[in-house]
DNA sequence: CGGTGTAGTGTACAAATATACACTATGTCG
DNA sequence: CGACATAGTGTATATTTGTACACTACACCG
């Protein structure tokens, strides 16, 4: 997969980032244009490059007829990529430590982007939170993985929530009981967190409303 | 998104399925010939139709322009989506019950769809496989989770792998250790299976990559 | 009965699209 | 210098594809 020009990485960026916006490939003529060239025989060039270096695979005579084999592999050149005047390409980042300012993406505490389901995250300041430590073991959510939050600072009863303690953001279930809140880890290690009357130093960022773990 | 007619719906499942096969959607002609209709108009009608239930989007005028919007709506028979601020690049097909005859998808057996990054997902044989059971649940895989796999008949030492066992798909871990191969459940209340010699009854389908659960 | 909604057939045409060829320009390297 | 690889332009053509229209068939319902 090396040998592969800048000006090849740029049509493979602008497929890749097509697709990701509009749910299929591009055609000749949309890739000419996105990268502000006039002609379609030097894109014609770059894609049998690419296809002969294993970078994508097509379809003969069909329209559109392409296939990234290996995807968006190229993080941080993504967001680079237009179309007209509207970005291409749309990530979720994914941070490394909440702050009480969320949900502004903490831009220096991005660890990268990982491109997700647009029903899954269909309000705008969902992001990945990557776990730490084993509190929800018993939840079955382990260190390391991706944690999908919704920003909110309401929870139902038995949600997951990010709450920020101390200045560090961990996972718990929440409870609401008798005039207080119980932030309940799933794990005996760990004890429970009571916020009693007005509001301590303890505040809820969000929901988890989904779980990503790569084994590969 | 009710109203949608049976032969709406094998409308919709045939795009969904030549999109994960393929990599794009089909053109008006192929979803004709996928279902076995001669003509055009037939599938122009479905198609609005689609678009005007919300289970579609197009873009006029150019090929292949489809997007399938909805996520997975309907329980048993949903499609996934794919849209346009936010589509992913990529549809697996969600298999109930996992045959000796995979990769090949078996249509009938679709449960739906879910898209996914497709640098997880690179490979063209991927699927998901809804978990069934606890037999892992001390490796974090819980029920109703969606398992990522790989198709691969071999595999490492402590792979966490997808077995065919008396005609039943579950996970287990996978151990070869002198001359035989362990299948290991992650769950003290199960024994592990031992594969002696040469092949019993049982078979690797592939390998768990990923993990995906929705809490929402 | 007629009205309505769903579904299929045959045909036609304009637009979108992939593909091809000849030519030029700019680098790098021996 | 010449050989070579990368990259862009202009033009042309056959194919693929979206879209449209007129007509038929069937089931359901008041």
């Amino acid at each position: 997969m090396e040998d592969i020009t800048p000006r090849q990485r740029q049509v493979l960026d602008f497929i890749a980032a097509y697709q990701h916006r509009f749910g299929y490939p591009p055609s000749m003529r949309e890739i000419a244009d996105g990268l502000g060239v006039r002609n379609l025989f030097g894109i014609q060039r770059h894609m049998a490059a690419l296809e002969k270096k294993g970078a994508i695979e097509r379809s003969p005579g069909s329209s559109r007829g392409i296939r990234l084999n290996n995807g968006i592999a190229y993080p941080g050149q993504e967001e680079q990529l237009y179309h007209g005047d509207e970005p291409l390409a749309h990530y979720l980042p994914i941070v490394g430590t909440v702050r009480a300012g969320m949900p502004q993406t903490p831009v220096e505490d991005i660890q990268g982007y990982y491109s997700i389901d647009r029903n899954v995250a269909r309000s705008g300041g969902t992001f990945f939170l990557r776990v730490k430590g084993d509190s929800m073991i018993n939840a079955s959510i382990c260190e390391g993985d991706l944690a999908l939050i919704r920003p909110q600072e309401v929870a139902n009863n038995r949600d997951i929530v990010v709450a920020l303690v101390e200045g560090e953001a961990t996972l718990k279930r929440f409870y609401r009981e008798n005039g207080r809140i119980r932030l309940q880890p799933e794990n005996p290690n760990y004890p429970p967190i009571i916020i009693s009357g007005d509001d301590g130093d303890v505040s809820i960022v969000g929901k988890v409303v989904g779980i990503y773990r790569s084994l590969d």
